[in-house]
Formats: C-alpha cells, structure tokens, sequence
DNA sequence: TATGAATGAGCGTTCATTCAT
DNA sequence: CATGAATGAACGCTCATTCAT
C-alpha cells in the first residue's frame, strides 16, 4: 500500500464520520437543528475539513441518497435478478421499504421532511440508480407482455415509486407503528395488479 | 349584544385578520421569508397583538388545519352527493387535490412538512369529516356489490386516503409544477380498479 | 356581616391567593422569568384584576417583607418579650432564620438575589418593624448597662442584622445544605459577644 | 513562532479585547443595559465574534471570576507576608475589599447574584487560593497563642470570609453608597476580636 | 490538507403595563 | 371592581460559509 491510498483510506474514513455522526444528529433533531459546527465537534474535526469533504451542509442530504443508490446496486440488483416479474417488483419495493425501516423512523422522517424545501430535486430524480433499477424490471415485463404496454415504463415506474414513497410518509406520520416492511408488500402487490396485464 | 361579545367579537376579527394576511404572504413567499414584522405591519396590529393570538409563527400552519374539514363538510359532501360511486370517489378525492392546489404548494407542503412530526396527528385521524365522507362513499359502494366485499371499508379508505396523500407529497416534492387535480383524476382512476369488481 | 365587610373578606383572599401563587412562581423560577400573566392564569384572575391588588410586579416583593413584618409582629416580639437581652438577640435572629428555613432556601435565594438590583431599598430600610424590634432590645441593653454604650444602638443593630443577612445569603450559595437555625444560634452567640460588656 | 500560535495569539487577543470593554461598560451602565452590539461595536468586532468567544451575555460575568484569585496570588499574598496577625487579617480581607471596590458595585453586585444559583460553587469553595491564605494567616496565629484554639482554623477562616461576604453584599445592596474598605476595616476589626484571645 | 476565527444581516420573541369597555 | 386585548421598543442570538494562515 502506497502513500497514496493510505491518505485515500484516511479521507474516505473522515467523509464517512462526518456523515455517520451527521445522520446521527439529522435524526435526532432535523435538518435545521443540526449544526455544521457541532458536527464538526461531535467528528473531532474542524469546520474547514467538513467543507473539505462536502461542498455545503445540503450535500449531506445528497450523499445519503447516493448511499441508498449503492445499497440498491450492491444488494438489491443483484437480489432480484432471475425472479419473475411480480415478485421482484414486489421485492425491489420491498427491500426500499426494509432500508427504510433499518435506517429507523427518525431518520427517514427528517429526510423525507427535509426533501419538500431542499433545493435539489436528487430524490426523485429519475437519473438515480433507484428507479432506473425498476424502470428496467418494468421494460422486461413489457418486453415479455405481462405488463401493459399503453403505459410507458417511466410512467409505471414513476407511479411505483410514488406510491412506495407515499407509504413510507404514511409510515412516517404514523411515527413507524406499523411494520413497513409487511405493509409495503401488501400494498405494492395490490396496485401493481393494475399494471399486469393479467388481473388475478 | 353586551360588552363582553363586543371585546370577543373584536378579538376575533383580529385574529381572522392576522391568519388571512399570513396565509397570503405564506403562499406568496413561504414560511421562512414570512416575516412576523411584516404581517402585523399589513395588518395593522402590534406585533405583541400577533402574539396575544398566536403562540408562535408555527402557530399559523396549525390554524390552517381546522379550516380543512369546515371546507369538506361545506363544499364536498353537498358536490358528490347522488353521484355514482366511481365517479363520486374520483371527485371526492379530486376536491381534496382542488382545495390543495387553491391553497398553493407552499402552504400545503408547509402543512405536510410539520405533519411528520407533529403531535396531533389530524391528518390520520379516522375520526376527521374527511375520512368519513370517503368511508360512507365505500360503504355505499359494498353494499351495492360494486366494491369488494373481502376487503373493510375501513382498509379501502385508508388506502385511497393514503394514496391521494402519497400523491400530494409528490406535488409538494416537485413544487408544484405538475397539474394536481389532472394527476389525481388520473392516478385515482387507475388505483380505485383494484378496489372494484369489474376491472374494465 | 354586611356586605362590605364581605367584599372586602373577598378582596383580601384574591389578593393573598395572588401572594401565594406568585411566591411559589418566584422560588420556582426567579423574579425575572415570573411573569404576570402566569400569575393571573393561575391564580384564575383577569391581568387588570393583578393590577388592582398590586401596582407592579415588584410589589410583590415588598409585600412579601410586609408579610415578614406581620410575622415578627405577631409571633416573635411576644416571643422575645421577657427574656434575657442575651436571649433575647439570640431568639430573634433565630427566628428570622427559622422564618427563612420556612419558607425554603429556593424562595429567600430569589428574595436575596432579588434584593441586589430591586429599585426599592425596603429589604434594608431601618424603619421596618424588623430593625425596630432589635433595635429596642439593644436600647434596653444598653440600659441596662449590659450592652456597650460606646456604639450606637442603630450601628449595633445593623450589625447584627448585616451578619445575620450575611449568614443567610451564605446558606443560599450553599443552597440550604446545613441548618440554618442551628447555625444562626451559634453564630449569633458569638458575634454577640462584641457588643456585651462583660465578655464571658 | 508558529502559524498555530499566531492564531491562538490574535484570538486570546480579540477575547481579552471583548472582556475588558464589557467590563468597562458593565461598571458604567449595569448588566441589562450593557449591550452585547455596543460591545461588539466598540470592540471593532462582529456579532459572531464575540459568540464564538463567549456563549452568552452572561459568560461575561462567569470568566470575571477566573481573575480574583490571579489577583490575590499576585497582589494580596505578597502584601501581608511579614504583618503582625491582627493587622495581616484585617489587611487580607481589606483587600478583598478594595478589589471589590475598584471593580464596581455593578460588576460586584453581577458576581453576588450569580452565585445564590451558579452549578459552580467558586465562591465557597475552600480549595481556592483566597480562602487558603487566610487559612494560613489563622493558623500562624494558632501557632503563637494569638488565636483561640478552641475552634478550627477552617471554622474561623470560614466565619471571616462569610462576615466579609455578607458585608460586600450588604453594599451592593445600598449600591455602594458607603466606603466599602473604611466598613469592612472597622468591621472586621470589630469581628476578628472573637476570635482573639487577648480581647482588647 | 487542515484550521478555526471571523462574518453580520436578520428575526422571532418578550412582557410589564394601560385603558376602553 | 373586573376584563383582557393591545402596545411596541428593544435585544439576544443564530449559523452556514469563507479565507488567511
């Protein structure tokens, strides 16, 4: 190992405290209680280095999502490839739902608070590991004539998607009760009948 | 009228006065850039006025709940009466989208932001006029062998309810640049097949 | 009883009930964070009904020592009346302590705290009855020639006051740790000795 | 000198800066009405700045204590080295006296009423440099059979200190408007006499 | 790379007191 | 005697970001 990589290692290692600790607090107190300083603080670093490794306090946000996008082609791809088509719809939503309830209700409320009035549109972007995933589950059904076809894939996907975050905000308002998980299964195989082509 | 209704009715007007003027700098600016100074200088009142009647500037997006369901019960209830059921649960649910987009995406999405952590939860709260209404319209519907019977009125309400609620979420998350009530309509339309029984 | 005397008996208990509920508020939270309305909220009273009974916040204060007054006036002059000079000093200082122990070290801790910054001076005005009362136990001290005559018996009496004062201010730093009674007695005893002739 | 210490330099500097104008206005105008703006303005500072150095308006007070005992090490230990113990005593605490007196009544008065609810318990802990040279002086006087042995050297140094303090307390609350040094000579004089053996 | 002192405009909030009713 | 809505000047404090070192 050279010098090279280890101050590589070393600077991965920070960027991930910072953002541990800055989940941490995120969860605890929002977005707009959690301070740039005190995260700094909690790190053991100074303010400079956190701008270091992050451009602003909002890219903290961001980095997550991609955090979810490499969650999702590390384990979720790969989990449903050479399922049928229902169910790996079902256990791709599915495991968004389990990433949801593993990260903890704090948490993904405050993300999903924090997303109504952030400047950046990086949750629902369509460009995302996460719904370009789906998206090509949904063509390989069309391809193979199980889903229907009057419908584009980006519409299906988005309507997915939609109504997968509607639950989790609903799980978020009911302060995570319920089982998500359960519950997102049950859910998506009810409404993704209405884009099968076979309704039983 | 005696003295005491005159003082009550003055303090009234007050208050209804400092609301209308928030809610239209609220819509117009959003919370943050709604400044307290601002409101009572438009409204002609001290700023020790809006405080005698509000508690804090939060104060403002909780009033605004209470105002839902008068809405509901004045306007939706008589406007969906003696229709058919699909088209009654297609309209119902579309009002709430028309009564979202009249208030604007700021104030709604103000609204959705402090649902997630908020005490009460109004939202999910069965109890409300809105579920209600929605909940009879299914009932209805059950007992006229068009909606499934293996599923509650209850499970099916909810689901609608959450699903409309998914949707606005979404509306918020794009700031509003896509025609609600038109989505609704369409969304509605396709997610209600699964709750009926001819699905054509 | 007529119906003045009623009123008046009505009067008098609003106004103690006032007395009661903004001492409590004091030891809780200190002159400055007891605020009128609270008081008026929970004394179940109008802001303007307060203002009729006091006529400021600070009158609080006052009539509180005016309490203290009443006290030594009723309780402790004919409680010292009879004894020994010695006895005497040592009983009535005591039972401004045993006063203070009464209420509770929070109460005279925001009293004394109070007291550094008030506007009026009647915590150390030499015309209350408290002063008074010491003050004619030394007088008949020092006609009885038991008492130094070199002093005056007004320096005298401050002193003894001022230590007494000081003791007290002492066991609110310490915030009530040790008995104050106990330790006004012995303290007392020896300070008094200063100003006794024969010093044995 | 290196960049560290340079930096570490100018902010001791700008903090030093900051203390010694609150202070100089606190005396001038009193706590409430010194301004944390006018503090800034005359230090030639920022807001922030003087937030970064300080957490609040009232660490103003709270870093003052810090520079008593500095005080006492330098000033007040040389000057009663080599006095007799009767005039080292009076001397001692005279100079608590006159240290209070060149800080100001207004400053003085901040410190007493801080301490009735401070977490800190500076003011009576015996650990402190202040306490323990008195302490020395009272059992130097043991050791030549000036001082009664009858009774510790912590009760006695205990007893001086709490009569000093109960009449630097007594002056804040007349304001200041008596000599404190000529009143805390006479009365300690007065005082001492209790705990000397020869009494005249 | 890393530090951390400095920025500074801006805002919500307080609360004793009054006085028309 | 009692009510309680209204006053309104005044102030402490925040905090993401920058940049000289």
């Amino acid at each position: 190992m050279n010098i090279k990589s280890k101050q590589e290692l070393k600077s991965k290692a920070t960027k991930q405290k910072i953002l541990n600790i800055a989940l941490q607090l995120l969860s605890e107190k929002g977005f707009d209680q959690m301070q740039v300083n005190q995260i700094c603080k909690l790190a053991g670093i100074s303010v400079g280095a956190f701008y270091h490794h992050f451009s602003s306090k909002e890219d903290i946000i961001i980095e997550t999502y991609k955090e979810v996008d490499e969650y999702f082609i590390q384990h979720v791809f790969p989990a449903v490839k050479g399922m049928a088509i229902r169910e790996s719809i079902v256990e791709y939503i599915g495991l968004q739902a389990k990433y949801a309830a593993d990260k903890g209700v704090e948490l993904i409320s405050q993300l999903y608070k924090s997303q109504i009035f952030s400047g950046n549109s990086f949750f629902i972007s369509s460009d995302r590991a996460l719904p370009q995933g789906l998206k090509e589950i949904v063509e390989k059904g069309q391809q193979n004539h199980q889903i229907r076809n009057d419908l584009s894939s980006n519409y299906i996907t988005n309507q997915l998607l939609r109504y997968a975050r509607g639950i989790i905000y609903d799980w978020c308002v009911h302060k995570g009760e319920y089982c998500l998980i359960k519950e997102m299964k049950t859910s998506i195989e009810l409404f993704s009948c209405c884009f099968f082509k076979d309704n039983n």
